[in-house]
DNA sequence: ACTTGATCTAGACCTCGCTCCAGTTCCTAC
DNA sequence: GTAGGAACTGGAGCGAGGTCTAGATCAAGT
């Protein structure tokens, strides 16, 4: 995959936020949430040096985040990582349950679209018009 | 519009919330926070009597909020329609932001969606392939 | 009359997902 | 060797959006 620009050497956790989106404050917070596959490594004076793999661990977090994925699913498929092989068909069940819930998702919003894009063209008309009153007020 | 029928018979908390999807103390909330449009009708006895005016505002806020505006933006819409006639050329604009971010929203979903999809599909083929181990894992 | 169930109010409480603070330590540059 | 910025930990705090409770009232059925 090697999404990101990493050239092998580990990054600083202000740098995985950029590359991220994600705030420092965030990351350290997944961290403790148990939301990484691994224990990040640490400098010798205790900072996060994080590897190319623990970004594209973080860039899939976000997308899954992104699209309303809620942190405890999230914790639980990185377990299922962190156990390592044996469990690829629970793995899968979990990721393919939310491609459903983000397809419904996705429907939901296009309806919400529609309906949005309606009422604009209701007030555009009016509007158009000349405030030529007597747009059906309440719900309009 | 007359989205839902109500054979302009008011209808009580409990038929609303029926209709709307929203809970009864969703819809007191609501009230409370100024959502609607137009103070609710009550009986001798307190209780609130919608008509279908109100349903069908309801039925747009519920869009709304479906696709993330804030209650806020809500309420600064319904203060517009509360406010009558002459102000529609804002309505608009508030409408018409909203709709970009809704587009946007659908857009980022779909990428999302992609992603996710492409995972899946790592985890079919892995399946598939009948536990040949050797998955790359860590992001896998 | 009595039971049952829906509604009423005001306000406390909850979850989620961070965000921020305090106080300290590390590191880089001058 | 000192200043200044980035990172460290643990824990408190926050905003959004409801949800729930308590205790009372209303309304319909038997």
């Amino acid at each position: 995959m090697a999404t990101v620009e990493t050239r092998g050497e580990p990054l600083s956790i202000g740098e995985v936020a950029e590359r991220t989106g994600l705030s420092v404050h965030a990351l350290r917070f997944y961290e403790r949430e148990g939301l990484l596959v691994g224990p990040v490594r640490r400098t010798a004076g205790g900072r996060r040096r994080y590897t190319a793999v623990d970004v594209d661990w973080l860039l899939i977090c976000v997308r899954l985040r992104e699209s309303g994925m809620p942190l405890a699913d999230l914790r639980r498929f990185a377990e299922l990582v962190r156990r390592g092989p044996g469990n690829e068909a629970e793995r899968l069940r979990l990721l393919d349950a939310h491609q459903r819930r983000v397809e419904a998702q996705i429907q939901a919003l296009e309806e919400c679209r529609s309906v949005i894009a309606w009422k604009v063209s209701v007030y555009t008309e009016h509007l158009g018009r000349g405030e030529a009153g007597g747009l059906w007020d309440p719900t309009a």
